[in-house]
DNA sequence: TTCGCTATTATGTGCAGACATAATAATCTG
DNA sequence: CAGATTATTATGTCTGCACATAATAGCGAA
C-alpha cells in the first residue's frame, strides 16, 4: 500500500515557526504589533484556536508580549528565560553515572537564630531541627548541606531517621509545598567548610540556598555548597 | 442593575488547581495513574478540552508525566524546574534601582584559543573579536565581561562601537540566534579580575558562562564575573 | 513460546462557534 | 475642552466535535 499522503494541514507549531522566523528576520522588527489573531488565522488557513496556541506559547517563551485590545507586539530584546531543574542531589551525582553516597554531620532542635527568623518571617522562637550532612560522588566529597526544619510545620520530621539518607529525599516525599525560593551565590568555604569538603580554606564555592513554603510559611531552609569546580547548567 | 451572577463554569486553572491539591494531599499519591481525561472531564463537568489543557500545563510544570495510551502519571518526586531570566546586566542593575555603567577595556581580534575551539566545536583557527569590558552600578563595579564574537558568523561586528555601550546589547537587538546555553560556578578571582573588580585577590566569585548558537553555529561566548556578593535569585 | 499483526485506548491536535474581558477609541455631555 | 460614557476590538477561554498518533494489550500463526 502506498503511504497516505499527510494532511498537510498548519499545526500550532508550525505557526509558531513561521511567526519567529519573521521576527528573526526583521520582517517584524522589535515593537512591532502583529496582525491580529483572526488575520493570521486567515493568511495561514488555520482557525484561530491554532494562532491562538502558537501565540500564547510565544508569550510564555518570552518572546512577545500580549495584551487585550492592544494586540501582541514583539518585544525587543527578547526576555529569554532559562529552565533548570532544582538541584536535587542524588538525582545529580547519579544522572552524572557516579556512585550517590551520604553522611549525617549533626543533628539538633534549636530556637531558630535571629538571621533566619528574619530572612524567612518565621517567629523568632520557633523551634527547628538543625541538620549538616554530607553528599558524596565516587566517595569524594559532592555537596555539603546545612538545613533548617520547622517542627511546628512537621512534627513528623522529629521521628525521621536521616541516618542512611538525606532530609532532602524525606521532605520531598512526605511534606507537600507549594512555592519555592531558590538563590544561587559563590562564597569562600570556611576552615571547617573546607574540611568537610576536603577542599582548602577560601576555595571559591558555588552556594544554592533554598527556601521551602506550604501556603506562605516556611518549611525548611537550606543552604547546600558545592565542591569547588561544580558546574551548573541550564539551557535556555 | 444587579451584578450579572458570575457563570460558575470550571476553567483549566481550576482544575489545574483541583488535581495539584488532590496529589499533595496524597489523594494521589506519586506513581498513581491518574483517571483519563475524559473521565475527569465528567467528574468535574467540563469538557475534555479543558481538562486537556490543565495536564498539559502540569506536564510541562514537571508534576506529572503523559504518554499515550499509558495515561498521566504522578511523578514521584515532583521534578519542579525553577526559572530564570538569563542574566542581561543593564536591566539587572536598572532593575535594581541603581544607575548602570559601562567601560571598555580591551578590543583585539584573533585566532579563537585552542580552548575554546574545543568547548564550540569551532573551527581552531576562526577570525575572533575578544572584548573585555566592566559594568557598573552606581558607580562601582557590578560586572566583569570577557567575550569572543565569531567574526564570520557575525561580519558586522568589526563596525560596531563598543565605547559606549556593551557587545551584549548590541547582539541582543542585531544578531538572530536559536540557542542558548548557560552554565553558573564560582571561582577565585585573578589579581587582574580583582582589580578591575575593586574586589581582592582570591574573592570568590559567581561566575556566568553563556554560549549563543545560531543553527548550531556559535555566535558568541561570554564569561561574566561578578562582584563578589552577587546572589541570583531564581523561582519555581 | 514467541513473533508479528491488529484492535483498543489515552493523549495530541485541529475546527467551528460562542461568550467573556480588558483596554483602547470614539462619542457624548457639561 | 475635559471628563465621563459607550462602542469597538483583540485576546482569553470554554464547548463540542472530529480525527491523528502512539503505545499497549490481545490474538493468532509459526
Amino acid at each position: 500500500m502506498a503511504v497516505l499522503p499527510k494532511r498537510d494541514q498548519i499545526g500550532y507549531r508550525k505557526v509558531k515557526e513561521i511567526v519567529m522566523a519573521r521576527i528573526r528576520s526583521r520582517h517584524w522588527p522589535p515593537d512591532t504589533i502583529l496582525p491580529g489573531e483572526a488575520d493570521l488565522a486567515a493568511e495561514l488557513s488555520c482557525t484561530r484556536t491554532t494562532v491562538n496556541r502558537a501565540m500564547q506559547e510565544l508569550a510564555e517563551d518570552g518572546i512577545v508580549e500580549r495584551k487585550r485590545k492592544a494586540g501582541t507586539r514583539v518585544l525587543p530584546t527578547p526576555v529569554r528565560q532559562a529552565r533548570f531543574t532544582i538541584p536535587q542531589v542524588r538525582t545529580d551525582i547519579e544522572g552524572a553515572g557516579a556512585d550517590y553516597g551520604y553522611r549525617l554531620l549533626s543533628r539538633d532542635v534549636a530556637a531558630a537564630p535571629g538571621w533566619l527568623a528574619a530572612r524567612t518571617g518565621l517567629a523568632a522562637r520557633s523551634r527547628m531541627l538543625h541538620l549538616t550532612c554530607l553528599h558524596l560522588a565516587d566517595g569524594a566529597p559532592f555537596q555539603l548541606e546545612d538545613r533548617w526544619v520547622d517542627v511546628a510545620a512537621v512534627p513528623a520530621i522529629l521521628d525521621a531517621d536521616f541516618d542512611t539518607s538525606g532530609p532532602g529525599e524525606w521532605l520531598v516525599r512526605e511534606v507537600p509545598y507549594t512555592d519555592i525560593d531558590v538563590a544561587f551565590f559563590a562564597a569562600s568555604l570556611s576552615a571547617a567548610q573546607a574540611a568537610r569538603l576536603g577542599a582548602a580554606p577560601g576555595d571559591a564555592s558555588f552556594v544554592a540556598e533554598r527556601m521551602t513554603w506550604l501556603e506562605g510559611d516556611l518549611v525548611t531552609f537550606v543552604t547546600l555548597n558545592f565542591r569547588p569546580g561544580h558546574r551548573m547548567q541550564a539551557t535556555g
